[in-house]
RNA sequence: GUCCACGUAGCUCAGUUGGAUAGAGCAUACGCCUUCUAAGCGUACGGUCGGGGGUUCGAAUCCCUCCGUGGACGCCA
């Protein structure tokens, strides 16, 4: 990593290491001021070193500029306010930065972060009952967005959908299905009360009816087996696809009837009672959670001898770690919150760190329209799956606006403005920015890479340069600090000084061919950067609009 | 009731190991197309960072308390 706050941090810290013997790391931090008169670069650190030195911050400051101002980047040091010390570039290596991305193309932005760290994000997850709805929405563009970054930050990511198919509820699954695909023939079955009443489900019934004829009606051996595996598979299916159009992809699906049938989750028990982390109680066995963090015990198995969903929950996240992954991150929706310390909790027991697994928690989402709460679906009249809110707005918008803002935060998805195609949507505002810069593109000679941007000197220009600069950062600080939003706020601020250097610079002129050229690259890498973006969060770039 | 999040401009939100005058976008008002995409750009307006107290050179950020919103408190999943 070679970009210009890593070797402003780097110039600094060996400063810090030869002068006064300060060896620490995050010790320096470097950020892009508000206000451009307080330099491209500023740093706090002499001011942090204050109480340590046990000199004024503004002496540190005009010692540490001395040395730094040797550096072949700057241009000028000033030191300011309390203790800042702030940095002007030199604008030729700022605009190096354009070589590095027309030679690194989909690959910039790529950092090591990660430094290799086997990482498994489990995200959706969700019960193979029924549709996706909103929550799975935000819920899927988020986890898909976090892999792609983790991704391109160095980490060693898998994406992994475990599904809930044992249990009381697969059987009323298999149940209700059968009901249905019953009902199809005229005969009358009840669906149990906890069963599935959906659309959904009903249609599956039908699908079967027509695929499988009435034989079912009169066999009952292994009746419920049959309905509830092929229910499973059909609602699997069906999840699937919905991911698919939404463009999310799993590497992994681990079943937790697949743990009991491997015989894991017995070991599981077992392997608790050897680490003496279980006790019987009124019938049941219990973990003794509350000595790890927990607020009480939780029991594993209930008094009638069945498991509860923490048992081969814990399996599952076993064989994550038994897999070779050493750093495990989920996300829950926020009703799953409360589950939280218990999960934790049982790692610890088993050895782990308490910062091995992470567990993320997503808020609700309301949907409106017009201003108003959108409860249900106006064409099917129950909830609205994701299927139904990609179609009705785009995909593009849908993933988005579930991305744009902090996972822990409540969000208000507006139906209105997703569909909007105007300044107003934010979606359009970024992709407008990459069609324009695609059609300027076509209309001027294909231009070669140069040996110097000397004449790149705007305030526009620098903007936008020192914007460019930043990418790479922004990336490993999404990646490390999970938070995708951080990659939408970059693409605004990207799109929007191009936008504003667009409207005050002519770029083909065939008067001044030297700036031309150098403008055409700057539009070239500022083109490849806000694609790379956008693919990160896994929205289009399109060429024309 | 207990626990956990959250509360920043009219609206939607940025703002992390405490840093400079709290930032965007939208909305509103006014400008800008004989010129590479006006799905754009610019200017203006807009704030007791929920209230109060504390910690210190310095607090939207940390601590306490109160108010408000949402969620969780099963031998459900």
């Amino acid at each position: 990593m070679n970009n210009i706050e890593q070797s402003l941090i780097t110039d600094i810290e060996n400063i810090l290491d030869e002068k006064y013997g300060i060896k620490e790391e995050n010790l320096v931090m470097i950020e892009i001021p508000k206000v451009n008169t307080n330099g491209d670069y500023s740093s706090n650190v002499a001011m942090r070193l204050a109480k340590s030195l046990k000199k004024a911050p503004q002496i540190i400051a005009n010692e540490l500029k001395e040395e730094l101002i040797k550096s072949n980047l700057i241009e000028k040091i000033e030191v300011a306010g309390p203790g800042f010390l702030n940095f002007w570039i030199k604008r030729d290596e700022l605009a190096g930065v354009i070589n590095k991305i027309l030679e690194q193309k989909e690959k910039y932005g790529e950092n090591n972060a990660g430094e290799g760290t086997k990482i498994l994000v489990e995200y959706v997850s969700a019960n193979p009952t029924g549709d996706l709805h909103l929550g799975h929405a935000r819920g899927a563009a988020w986890g898909d967005c976090i892999c792609r970054i983790l991704n391109k930050s160095g980490y060693d990511c898998l994406a992994e959908y475990y599904i809930n198919d044992a249990g009381v509820q697969m059987n009323n699954l298999g149940l209700s299905v059968y009901a249905r695909y019953a009902e199809q023939f005229g005969v009358k079955v009840e669906i149990p009360d906890d069963g599935y009443h959906g659309p959904d489900v009903a249609q599956i019934g039908k699908e079967l009816a027509e695929e499988l004829g009435d034989e079912w009606l009169t066999k009952e051996d292994g009746r419920v087996e049959f309905f509830k595996e092929i229910g499973r598979k059909k609602e699997l299916d069906k999840i699937e696809r919905d991911l698919d159009l939404f463009r999310v992809h799993f590497q992994s699906w681990i079943s937790e009837q697949a743990l009991y049938d491997s015989g894991r989750v017995d070991e599981c028990i077992a392997e608790m009672a050897r680490l003496n982390l279980t006790y019987e109680k009124d019938g049941a066995l219990w973990f003794k959670t509350t000595n790890y963090g927990d607020d009480k015990d939780r029991v594993l198995r209930k008094a009638d001898g069945s498991l509860t969903y923490f048992t081969p929950d814990i399996a599952n996240h076993l064989y994550k770690f038994e897999r070779g992954y050493t750093k495990l991150v989920n996300l829950w929706g926020a009703d799953h919150h409360g589950y939280v310390p218990r999960m934790i909790a049982a790692m610890v027991a088993f050895g782990f760190g308490p910062k091995d697994l992470e567990i993320d928690i997503i808020q609700m989402v309301r949907l409106v329209e017009d201003g108003k709460e959108v409860k249900m679906s106006k064409r099917s009249g129950n909830a609205i799956t994701i299927r139904e809110l990609c179609e009705e707005t785009s995909v593009d918008a849908v993933r988005y606006f579930f991305v744009s803002r902090a996972v822990d935060t409540h969000l208000d998805f507006d139906i209105s403005l997703a569909r909007k195609r105007t300044s107003e949507n934010p979606v359009y505002y970024a992709q407008y920015a990459h069609a324009r810069i695609c059609s300027i593109l076509r209309q001027a000679n294909d231009v070669e890479q140069l040996e110097k941007y000397d004449l790149l000197t705007t305030e526009k220009e620098v903007d936008l340069l020192k914007c460019l600069n930043e990418f790479t950062s922004v990336v490993a600080d999404a990646a490390v600090t999970r938070a995708p939003n951080k990659i939408c706020n970059y693409i605004q601020k990207l799109a929007g000084y191009f936008h504003g250097f667009y409207a005050a610079h002519k770029i083909i002129d065939d008067t001044n061919v030297n700036l031309s050229n150098q403008r055409l690259n700057l539009l070239k890498a500022t083109k490849i950067t806000l694609a790379n973006a956008l693919d990160l969060i896994g929205v289009n770039a399109p060429e024309k609009m």
